[in-house]
DNA sequence: GTGTTGACTATCG
DNA sequence: ACGATAGCCAACA
């Protein structure tokens, strides 16, 4: 219901940080040995069209965060960092040591590999 | 307030 | 299969 009075900065700011907060808690529930494309993390946080912010969020993350951010690739099953960057090597590397392989194309092996919530 | 950026994605040729 | 394009949305300059 419209209240009449519009949304302080510092309620906005707060929305942002819930949404944050969501992303991260459904990316600490991917599976291990197993991916989620951007797309589908923001789907399960409940934004529409959100892959940028899912994006975003992981860009920003502390190096000493717990959240298992390798787990989030693009949807066309590739990692989504610049191939042969640091990152995408250490991506590459976590996933090979929980089973999930790549082809020559630099795509996961198997759909499935892919996870869609439970 | 306007324009640009980006670890994205669906669609088209 | 692959590159170009347009749509998307929060953060930033």
């Amino acid at each position: 219901m419209a209240s009449g009075t519009r949304p302080s900065a510092a309620e906005k700011a707060q929305a942002a940080e819930e949404r944050r907060q969501r992303i991260w808690q459904v990316i600490h529930a991917i599976p291990s040995g197993r991916v989620c494309s951007y797309g589908m993390v923001a789907r399960l946080a409940g934004l529409a069209n959100g892959a940028r912010q899912t994006a975003w969020a992981l860009r920003h993350l502390p190096r000493d965060t717990k959240i298992p951010w390798f787990r989030v690739i693009n949807s066309q099953g590739k990692i989504a960092m610049p191939e042969g960057s640091r990152g995408y090597r250490e991506q590459r590397r976590r996933l090979k040591a929980e089973g999930v392989t790549f082809n020559d194309s630099g795509r996961i092996s198997s759909r499935s590999f892919w996870w869609e919530g439970d």
